[in-house]
DNA sequence: TCAGTGACTGACC
DNA sequence: GGGTCAGCCACTG
């Protein structure tokens, strides 16, 4: 059984799912959110797989330099630019302009119990 | 079964 | 400050 392990990916979309409009996040922070900050490849193959999925926001997870990695795997070599442009975010060069900027964090998002 | 690969990251040199 | 190495875990051949 691996269950946990479905679990792990579905908690991987669910976290994707409430990426406000217009925001960013990194693989290692929704890896760090989920207890597996070392597993980021892990999340990254929770994207590959999230192909499976509806409304997977996938386009707004790069990695923690804001470098669309996984433009490749998207239809078109320029759609996660596309997308990410008509949310307001600028792209220049498969890379996030002022990343930092547009970053969301689901650690602190998601977790009122801090501020 | 074993070895290689990958939409990553942090540490080390 | 930039390049390299190792760790992480699941999937494929």
């Amino acid at each position: 059984m691996k269950t946990e392990n479905q679990h792990f990916f579905q908690k991987v979309y669910q976290v994707v799912r409430q990426i406000p409009y217009g925001r960013v996040t990194s693989y290692g922070a929704i890896a760090k959110y989920l207890g597996a900050a070392r597993s980021a490849r892990m999340v990254g193959w929770a994207m590959n797989n999230a192909h499976s999925m509806p409304d997977i926001p996938a386009h707004r997870v790069v990695n923690r330099v804001g470098l669309l990695t996984g433009k490749h795997h998207f239809s078109g070599t320029n759609l996660m630019q596309q997308l990410l442009e008509n949310e307001g975010i600028i792209v220049e060069e498969d890379q996030i302009i002022a990343f930092e900027k547009y970053f969301w964090d689901p650690a602190k998002a998601l977790d009122q119990h801090r501020e």
